[in-house]
RNA sequence: GCGCCCGUAGCUCAAUUGGAUAGAGCAGUGGCCUUCUAAGCCGCAGGUUACAGGUUCGAGCCCUGUCGGGCGUACCA
């Protein structure tokens, strides 16, 4: 009622401290500025107004005008009822569902896949993930690298492997031997790169046996990614691969399109978009090029065609672009130029998801000790021998199969898991140590947490399907703590939803897990009298499968032991 | 030069966008295994949130300035 007539946002949040009970509105200090009045006395008036008998215990004004509210044991009690009965976990499917595009990853097809792509593919698949459950159609766009001058040196190279009597398509697994052999080939023979440049044009008009060969190319690097995302527990698929040759043919429309806007302005032979919010040097009119001098295009044009497709054919109503800082200007600039155009209207919107680079641990750019880039694959075998170090020292008894199992979730959780749970937006070192650590905000202490509960039932012969019926109590403290986290997951995950942040989900999952560990400690389970028992195992079920749920969204996997 | 981002405990990082006494892990220090996985749990100690002003009931968060770092700034992506 208050909130309706002063325009003013509840905001209902967690308690800063367990003290002022489990939720505080904080809305209502700046409703009170607004309409001019006491803040406490507007809290008493929203108090009386306001019924929530079903869900508080307490509810009371506090401090300069906090309301805060104790949750009823009875209501989180029945919240956790529905949630264990229910595959979502009592995450309510969205009232109005968006169409979602999540642009991420993007590897250069022409090259094996890097430690530069993972950040944008770690993260992207997590808000893909996070967004889908949510009940929104999200199509996940792989804007990969397809096209441009250096596939007609690589066709070249193609052909002369051919030449030589060689298997081309044999040598191709090597992707990134390939390329360099390739690349020291052109530099050095003048026959080989005339006919790298011939390809190109080739390309460009359409030869069917030069396009064949690419084709055949981008199969081979395209499998190669495709056994990164297995590797790493991506969602992406080939079908979800729509490179920048997918729009070829669009972009002399684009062009045209922006000319009949009478955006476009030759300068220096080059046609651009010059808008006067951006300047350059010196305060210099700063364009956004979208065709060169030589007649080619730019990856400007091709967002700019890719944004034109996303709306009109997958009717996008939030397109998000989960790329490195570096690149904001050019959104900021693609994202205004797509508006004035015309191409997207204001009912969608444009979302550029920034993240930080990845440094050593001595605060460098991550390289290898040549200075090279870090091969993604070789990255993911070290983890993965990393974390069989760890399981092999833990626990030299399990059968090697399950240690693998074990290294391979605990090896590419932890890269994972290490780079979700920062912050975005910061630059974050890389550190094995941090992230295989067995406490602290990891993937192995989430996972180790996961594994005692599966322990739990394992000992006791329990199957949880089997108490749906039995009461949940929550007269201990550390039930009531783990009670309240799991009741948790929505709010996160809208939360996750809506500001692109994966770190608030790490953070709500170690809050949890933690919750568990208390209770695990204080709470005896098996050894529990019969109706106690019976609720401890509810809430033990129910821990699980949340840290499941939770870990899967951000694309980690769970192990029944560890 | 201009623009964007960042600066939080010795170290690595949080802080749900303006809420109450700034939180974790590591490192330091003291406890807890005859009972469900100790890869765990519970204490203690550690802070002028780079600095200086400002806005207001309230600022790590917003505004102005300074210092320090990163990135970007016309035909790469």
């Amino acid at each position: 009622m208050t909130a309706s007539q002063t325009h003013s946002p509840a905001i209902v949040l967690p308690t800063s401290d367990a003290k002022f009970g489990d939720y505080q509105a904080n809305g209502i200090m700046a409703a009170a500025k607004r309409a001019k009045t006491n803040p406490r006395e507007l809290a008493g008036n929203v108090l009386a107004a306001l019924d929530l008998t079903d869900l508080a215990e307490k509810v009371e004004i506090a401090g300069p005008g906090f309301i805060n509210v104790t949750l009823s044991d009875r209501f989180l009690a029945d919240h956790l009822s529905r949630a264990a009965d229910d595959d979502r976990l009592d995450v309510a499917v969205a009232a109005d569902p968006q169409n979602v595009v999540v642009d991420y990853s993007g590897p250069n097809l022409a090259k094996e896949m890097h430690v530069g792509h993972l950040r944008s593919t770690i993260i992207g698949d997590a808000i893909a993930n996070v967004l889908e459950f949510l009940g929104n159609r999200v199509f996940r766009q792989n804007h990969v690298g397809d096209w441009g001058t250096q596939f007609g040196m690589l066709i070249a190279y193609m052909d002369r492997q051919v030449d030589c009597g060689q298997d081309a398509t044999a040598e191709l697994a090597d992707l990134e031997v390939f390329y360099r052999q390739a690349k020291q080939l052109f530099d050095s023979d003048a026959d080989f790169a005339r006919s790298a440049r011939e390809n190109v044009v080739k390309l460009q008009g359409g030869d069917e046996s030069c396009l064949r060969r690419w084709r055949q190319f981008l199969d081979q690097s395209m499998s190669h990614c495709e056994g990164i995302y297995h590797r790493l527990g991506v969602s992406l698929q080939r079908s979800d691969m729509r490179g920048e040759s997918a729009y070829n043919d669009d972009l002399p429309a684009v062009v045209a399109d922006l000319k009949a806007a009478g955006l476009l302005t030759e300068s220096d032979g080059a046609q651009c978009v010059f808008l006067p919010e951006f300047t350059g040097h010196n305060d210099s009119p700063l364009p956004l090029i979208v065709q060169k001098t030589d007649g080619g295009y730019l990856y400007a044009t091709t967002d700019l065609a890719a944004i034109r497709y996303r709306v009109r054919h997958l009717k996008a109503d939030r397109i998000i672009y989960t790329t490195d800082a570096g690149q904001a200007l050019h959104f900021k600039q693609v994202f205004a130029v797509a508006r004035k155009a015309g191409f997207v209207g204001n009912a969608t919107s444009l979302e550029h998801v920034p993240f930080g680079v990845m440094l050593d641990a001595e605060g460098r750019r991550f390289r290898t000790r040549q200075g090279g880039t870090v091969k993604l694959m070789e990255l993911l075998d070290e983890a993965e021998r990393r974390a069989a170090d760890v399981v092999a020292e833990k626990n030299p008894d399990l059968p090697d199969q399950t240690k693998r199992r074990i290294a391979h979730a605990v090896g590419i959780g932890a890269v994972k898991y290490a780079d979700l749970s920062m912050d975005r937006i910061s630059d974050y070192k890389f550190s094995w140590d941090k992230m295989l650590a067995l406490q602290g905000n990891t993937a192995p202490y989430m996972q180790y947490a996961y594994a005692r509960v599966r322990s739990i039932f394992r000992k006791g012969a329990e199957d949880a399907g089997q108490l749906l019926g039995e009461p949940i109590s929550l007269a201990d403290p550390a039930e009531r703590e783990l009670a309240k986290l799991i009741a948790r997951l929505e709010e996160t995950l809208a939360t996750v939803a809506a500001e692109c942040r994966p770190n608030f989900l790490t953070a709500y999952l170690f809050a949890l897990a933690t919750a568990f560990s208390n209770f695990y400690e204080t709470c005896p389970v098996l050894n529990a009298p019969p109706p106690l028992r019976a609720s401890r195992l509810r809430l033990c079920d129910l821990t699980a499968c949340v840290i499941k749920k939770g870990l899967e969204l951000l694309g980690i996997e769970v192990v029944e032991k560890m």
